[in-house]
DNA sequence: TACATTCCCGAAAACGTTTAAGCACTTGCG
DNA sequence: CGCAAGTGCTTAAACGTTTTCGGGAATGTA
């Protein structure tokens, strides 16, 4: 059916060796030969059998990206920037969606490590200290990038804000903004969650407010949890004057759960989320929020992972923050 | 590294072959030395080497996802419609994102097919008649399951929403609210745009509304798109006091600019989108769209794209239209 | 001329699996 | 008893590349 290089080489009377050489540019074979096999090649619009490369290199140019929801823009844009770096390289990006749940991410990291993918680049589900599969990951030498949350103790690359950091931003700009009484809604115990909670109780605790307990809500990860657990903060007393949100969806839910109670945004309570998610200014309160640059973070997490992979042993492991940005539309800015 | 067929047959004093069988239930096997193969693998943790695999049988076991824009909430969701049918069946997914670029569609599908993958999903950014693309597949014997985006002409494989009902139903939605002057913000010329205007049309020749082609606004694809595309339809005279958008997004950037312009929505002017999008009751005004059943879409796909690989002459095509269904919020809910 | 070096090219083996064919031994049947 | 069919396993070839090694011809050097 298609053209191999034995077809090349029969037309052209020479080896097949010859035929493989030529194409990947190697020393051995003189310009006119190469010419001649090259221009044939295209005639014939010979294309080389990855398959059958991958046989013998041990390489596939497969690079697979695990990611807990594509329905989240953020995970999304990351891809985005992933491919972009790597496709014109020559790999292919194979994503698994592992729905937020450790387990489904270990099998999938297995399947992608049968598959003999080259590299990994991971934002992980799994929770503190299940770290087996990365530990799989280097018996096996096959080289990984974290993303977007670390994962504690690991030693490996990575890419991400600072999770303090960010929580401090959107924590010290409520403040900035008079709110006295600033809630948090909080994501699922992985780095990132227990990160951005820290950032928010420094961030407090350096302008002298001790922190409620009452104002930490806990956001399962869900559809509603952004507004249930606004609901749940509305009933404390007095209510709070602010709240920063584990992500954007959970704020967009959060400013529903707040408008629902005849209060308003930022009026009576502001709202800053964190991801800036593509429709973030299109919500009923255009959302304030922590932007993550997250297609910069897929484009820095694919170079680092080139890297790894083009080079016999690794090189020195990087952790790469880049600074969260704040994006201030509506839903925080007092008019005062 | 990686314990191959030969170990555990060298080891069990068996042929390569026995083993080769044992794995796949071949019937030449007898029990006992089935199960006693079986045995060993699990003890060894042996993993099948797909590659080599992949060489002998000409099956790869991946299968192409080409999606136009995965920052699309639809198509994420598409697409995590189609990994939940294949993965267990052992496939992988490898999504391609064309960024709504026929050109660069084209390419990622030479790409994908050079890979080798048993089949592909495209929701293609072709505009009529440029099926160069899909003969190809077709004279490679890969079989492709068209979603969301018909192609004139091509006699394929399909699985979406009728475009021309969903822009029935929205428009004669917003008839039936009361709007008298119905406006329309369409889409890029594929198959989605213009089928969802030709309902649009039809539903309202049906009232025996002639249409104003002032009123029929044209947002390409990009970032600002309705909200631009609403502005040009404001400066009309008498306004529309209803507009049925081409999307979600589309409807949610018209949407700010009716705001923006100080009217009311829906008093002033009706909205109402299509694709349902996870945020879409989380706008600024909940929006009222037609749900296309984005999961099931790429379940159904995965289903037919299946059948498809498995037997060895193609089964008949299928064209399966699901129903569009209406999702009333608040963007076009007359309280009158 | 003799010898070393460089330049092109080719032969053989390998990668891990499946497909196809075949072989020895048992069973079934008239 | 003789032959056909079935059972359980093995051997050989193939899939399309790359890696390794080596060899002949041309060129340079003494």
């Amino acid at each position: 059916m298609a053209v191999r290089m034995k077809d090349i080489a029969d037309d052209l009377g020479v080896s097949l060796m010859t035929v493989s050489k030529a194409l990947r540019n190697h020393s051995d074979i003189s310009e006119k030969t190469r010419d001649r096999v090259l221009k044939r090649m295209r005639e014939l619009n010979y294309q080389p059998n990855w398959i059958a490369r991958s046989m013998v290199t041990g390489r596939t140019y497969l690079v697979g990206l695990v990611l807990p929801d594509l329905m989240h823009s953020f995970f999304a844009e990351v891809a985005k920037g992933v491919a972009r770096k790597l496709q014109p390289l020559g790999y292919q990006v194979v994503i698994s969606d592992t729905g937020e749940d450790g387990e489904v991410e270990r099998r999938q990291v297995a399947v992608l490590v049968n598959r003999k993918v080259d590299g990994l680049i991971v934002a992980s589900a799994q929770h503190k200290g299940r770290l087996e599969q990365f530990r799989m990951l280097e018996a096996n030498q096959i080289p990984y990038v974290l993303i977007d949350r670390t994962l504690g103790g690991a030693d490996a690359n990575y890419v991400g804000v600072k999770d303090d950091d960010l929580g401090s931003l959107a924590t010290e700009h409520l403040i900035a903004q008079g709110c006295r009484r600033v809630a948090h809604i909080r994501g699922p115990a992985v780095g990132t969650g227990t990160g951005r909670l820290r950032g928010y109780r420094r961030a407090l605790a350096r302008h002298g407010i001790t922190p409620d307990p009452a104002y930490i809500a806990i956001g399962q990860y869900g559809n509603n949890t952004g507004y249930q657990a606004m609901q749940q903060l509305l009933k404390t007393n007095p209510r709070p004057d602010g709240v920063f949100c584990y992500n954007d969806p959970v704020a967009a839910g959060a400013i529903k759960a707040i408008l629902d109670a005849n209060l308003r945004v930022p009026e009576d309570i502001a709202v800053v989320g964190a991801g800036n998610v593509h429709y973030s200014d299109l919500l009923r309160v255009p959302l304030s929020t922590v932007d993550q640059s997250s297609a910069l973070i897929g484009e820095t997490a694919a170079e680092i992972l080139c890297k790894c992979m083009d080079s016999r042993k690794p090189p020195a492991v990087q952790r790469i923050f880049i600074p969260p940005r704040l994006v201030v539309r509506d839903s925080s800015r007092r008019k005062d």
